[in-house]
RNA sequence: GGGUAGGUUGAGCAGGUGGUGAGCUCCGCUGGCUGUAGACCAGCCGCCUUCGGCUGUGGGGGUUCGAUUCCCUCCCUGCCCA
């Protein structure tokens, strides 16, 4: 442990087993996370289309940005001698950096990957890199994020089991590796838990990095090509494993609203995913029980705000019709707007389970919490049974 | 009125000098997006009963086995000159 993170579990789940839900409160260098909690994506020291204050006003009060995108530009040293990627970004809450396993899978072809590291070529120039879990660590240091994140090797969720396993014993190794390379004590650093969807692997892995001193657990390896039920499977074989547990869990990459509930549901604390800003780049604006795609026509004459009760800058002042027109302008203002409006929507929806939690209701709330997410996906808007 | 260049599927175009015009970009429609190579990507975008068929090159007529192409005529548009 490194003692840049300190967490505590406010409102403990119920002992009769109807929800491994809980509130709790992570306290880290630059301020206070209340849990569970959503961390908006902000790759490359910005949350697109976002300046901090519209940050702090759809309520973030933590983000998460790149280990791996920083380091090929600007560059991290740059950004170190600019006083650190909170000055750099001017952000002065909390900040989780990933540590570019990500992009051990998402850069696809552009990398390989071997017993000390990975090799990227450059998305940007096709220049050649290399990250190790030492590397990845110093990196994420040059940077000052608050919380630092273990270099690991994600695989897709449905990959072969010699796969999985392959890549899930390798994150072991560079578990310990990143956290031998660590050494800034104002940061805190968590591990990564792989396993893919095979239990057996998953609660191995479960067990391994809940074993070594991190000062958080993440749920690698999901948020990817499997379904909410494999991906429910998997959280209901790692989170027990972690009951008496005192650190807190973060399932990497997960961010629509029925996704989030499930998850919180079997215990999980943080989550972080571009889902909500990307979608709202491209159109879909999330409401409770569904969403709006504002390049349809049929709203280029709708007056009425995206959501009549929502805060945010968006529905306090502009029409669906003037949204629209934006969208089919292509006008820089829609991308602000529409992103405002998902992250205030998303975070709220967290806010709404935290408050569920903490007078006791979640379990019971479910049902309203669940048709208040609706189904984001295929089109449909469908209440997700609890 | 004279001259000239044109008229191709919502818009803008490409192509085609007697031998199968449904090709492109917009626009439009639908879907997708989950630790961001993403203000992006994919599919559709004349009609039908869609592994196919039909229609379609401004209108009409003619020549021809066959016409977007050649001929006649009419309509429309841009530009120039009166």
């Amino acid at each position: 442990m490194t003692g840049a993170a300190t967490f505590r579990v406010e409102v403990p789940p119920p002992f009769d087993g109807s929800t491994r839900a809980r509130v709790g409160r992570l306290e880290l260098t630059h301020g206070v996370v209340e849990t569970p909690q959503f961390m908006p994506v902000g790759t490359n020291a910005t949350l697109k289309a976002l300046t901090p204050d519209d940050l702090r006003e759809v309520g973030a009060s933590i983000i998460l940005s790149n280990t791996y995108h920083l380091y090929l530009r600007p560059g991290h040293e740059r950004i170190a001698r600019l006083g650190g990627l909170h000055r750099f970004m001017a952000w002065d809450r909390p900040i989780l950096t990933d540590s570019g396993g990500f992009q051990v899978v998402s850069l696809g072809d552009l990398r390989v990957v071997d017993e000390d590291g990975v090799t990227f070529r450059s998305h940007l120039d096709g220049s050649t890199h290399r990250f190790t879990p030492e590397i990845a660590i110093s990196v994420q240091e040059s940077l000052g994020s608050d919380v630092a994140v273990a270099f690991d090797q994600p695989v897709y969720p449905s990959s072969p089991r010699a796969v999985v396993a392959d890549a899930t014993d390798r994150t072991h190794r560079w578990a310990e590796r990143s956290l031998k390379a660590h050494s800034r004590p104002d940061q805190a650093l968590f591990g990564i838990v792989q396993g893919g969807l095979e239990p057996d692997l998953r609660a191995d892995s479960t067990r391994y990095i809940a074993s070594l001193p991190f000062d958080g657990i993440c749920l690698g390896g999901l948020a990817g090509d499997e379904t909410p039920e494999q991906r429910n499977a998997a959280l209901d074989v790692a989170v027990p494993l972690l009951a008496d547990d005192p650190r807190p869990r973060y399932l990497m990459g997960l961010g629509s609203p029925a996704d989030l509930l499930d998850a919180v549901h079997r215990g999980v604390d943080l989550f972080d995913s571009v889902l909500p800003a990307r979608v709202a780049r491209n159109g879909q604006l999330w409401i409770p029980g569904g969403r709006l795609n504002l390049q349809n026509a049929r709203h280029l004459d709708d007056p009425e705000p995206v959501q009549a009760d929502c805060p945010c800058i968006l529905c306090r002042s502009f029409s669906r019709a003037y949204l629209a027109h934006l969208f089919r302008a292509k006008e820089l203002l829609a991308y602000r707007l529409a992103t405002c409006h998902n992250l205030t929507f998303t975070l709220d929806f967290m806010h709404r389970i935290r408050t569920a939690i903490r007078s006791g209701t979640f379990p019971a709330d479910l049902p309203n919490l669940a048709l208040r997410a609706g189904r984001i996906s295929g089109g449909e808007v469908a209440v997700q049974s609890a």
